[in-house]
DNA sequence: CGGATAGAATTCGAATTTGAACAAAAGGGA
DNA sequence: TCCCTTTTGTTCAAATTCGAATTCTATCCG
């Protein structure tokens, strides 16, 4: 209704710093993934996200939602990673409409290789300029931005469900963090 | 060298709140743009940064640059926009390789439609979540992020060049901030 | 049970993005 | 002036992404 609130010139700075920082990050991280490891960023993304999670795999809709990418697109990329053999898909017993993505051998393997750099990037363009108040800042507003979008409206919602058609106990605590 | 220092778990939580916030509203943000006034996300973008630009114009690696996207990238947008009428080209008498984007009346005109759902939805859902000290922390600390990563190596260099190849003391000093 | 509705994943064609190769022009010495 | 290197923007094919169907399954309710 009312006209529109323009952004203060502070809230601009932070605006443009924000998808600035961002594009330029991601742009870097993708560029040294592909060089070294021939993984994109979503692929990277895919295997860091699986290897953190329960049985080192996700339902293909939950993993879609954790990355924010659309379903099809996964469905593609998972495709591709599948011929890679960096990840099966396993069907669900007691839902044969879902589909496990499953992080394989290899695909931990690589992992583990390529999150190295990938972490030492982060740390050295992001942390290591950024001071803790800052970092505190980030991880309270932002995390506080993302609660509220993930709640509401949007393609993008969680499925919920939680563990169900879990395979078996095979243990394996999640995994070390090479989420980042 | 040295072992791999991984993330603290704050230190996580900041980068999965940057990624994953900045994923969720480019993304509403698009969406929004595309259903009401037919934009994408990039060619908002576009858009808001010509409209900021000292004649309405910049030369096609300034904006390349700016936007963090690839040349080709561009090269190809401004062709679809071209097309919509929403930007022209020109090209620089004194430097036969340089071109310009120029926006038009009708490219201004639909920026300025767009700008107030635009910029109401960066408010919603981005400033009203965040507190004063963490809006700034967020322009201080990105901010540098940004600035390190702009000045060191990397595909997407500014070209410095400045007002070169100016056309005519137009006038019309920049524009509101339909930036953000 | 039967039928309607909702959910999960994939398919498919169109649009976009990417990166390498290219053409054209500027700039910089010798 | 004549090369040689750099800068600019475009072109092109291949890879990726998007979104609207589509298919198949589950769930709910009478």
């Amino acid at each position: 209704m009312g006209h529109t609130r323009w952004l203060t010139d502070e809230e601009k700075r932070a605006w443009t710093a924000f998808t600035t920082a961002h594009a330029l990050l991601y742009r870097r991280l993708e560029q040294r993934a592909k060089r070294d490891f021939g993984l994109s960023g979503l692929q990277y993304e895919i295997l860091a996200r699986l290897s953190e999670a329960p049985n080192r795999e996700l339902r293909m809709a939950e993993l879609a939602g954790a990355l924010v990418n659309s379903k099809s697109g996964l469905t593609y990329q998972i495709g591709q990673m599948e011929k890679l053999g960096l990840v099966r898909r396993r069907s669900c017993p007691s839902d044969d409409r879902a589909v496990f993505a499953v992080l394989t051998e290899e695909g931990m393997a690589l992992l583990e290789r390529a999150a190295p750099d990938h972490v030492g990037l982060v740390r050295e363009l992001f942390f290591d300029v950024l001071t803790t108040e800052q970092v505190r800042a980030l991880a309270d507003g932002l995390g506080e931005v993302t609660r509220r979008m993930a709640a509401g409206p949007g393609e993008t919602r969680a499925t919920a469900d939680g563990a169900a058609c879990s395979d078996a106990g095979v243990g394996a605590a999640a995994a070390a963090d090479l989420g980042a």
